[in-house]
DNA sequence: TTGACATATTCCTATATGGGCATATAATAA
DNA sequence: TTATTATATGCCCATATAGGAATATGTCAA
């Protein structure tokens, strides 16, 4: 059995490198699709495509205008990766500072 | 063509939440393969094959001792998603910020 | 050695999914 | 209406990959 669809979960949707580099694009404001396709050199449809598993998942907002579709990153619905991501924090901040220790250690006895 | 392998992107190896359950798992501290199957109920084949997963991609180290591999998360490998995701937190902030400014707005004229 | 225990690997299958291409839908302009 | 622009969908195919079951490998104990 797969994993959890793209368009249900979040982690899953960002799995896929050109759906990260697009909401990026989106996030600091909203864009038409052809902006998406002409900026990161990527097929109409496969845009599209991405957009809407984007859309389903939460991701991303859309508003017509005409017929253009304005898209934005919802980033509300990026938190929950950053929040399950920073339970490591404390972690890899003590690795970081046994590193260190182990770095000053082998300093002294010079 | 498909994303990246699960080997080799950690935001495709993450995405699948068995995955992401065994790292929460070992992240405080090193445990044996069969800590993960008895605590997280899976199958001890599936386990060993997202350790493997996992392992190739660097979000755990191995240790053996006797017959058992003690596993734990290297966090710091998580590390680059988590920055990834917080390169949006500032756009959560302005949301919420407007959320709150209109409830405000609304309080005033009471 | 032989046996028991701990973990890894192999083989098979089902399925989601991304790409490419053609085409459909929607909205505006002429 | 018809043509044009903007975006979405459908179809087909190739591929990665997760699960299940059986088995292999490795390590220690007797």
């Amino acid at each position: 059995m797969p994993r959890a669809s793209t368009t249900s979960d979040a982690f899953n949707a960002v799995a896929e490198p050109r759906r990260r580099d697009i909401l990026s694009f989106l996030v600091a404001q909203e864009r038409p699709v052809n902006d998406i396709v002409t900026t990161l050199h990527l097929p109409q449809p496969s845009v599209s495509k991405h957009l809407r598993v984007l859309l389903e998942v939460g991701l991303v907002d859309v508003r017509r205008e005409g017929r253009q579709m304005f898209y934005r990153t919802n980033a509300a619905a990026i938190r929950p990766l950053h929040e399950w991501t920073g339970t490591f924090e404390r972690y890899w901040a003590h690795q970081l500072a046994r590193v260190k220790e182990r770095a000053e250690a082998s300093e002294k006895p010079k």
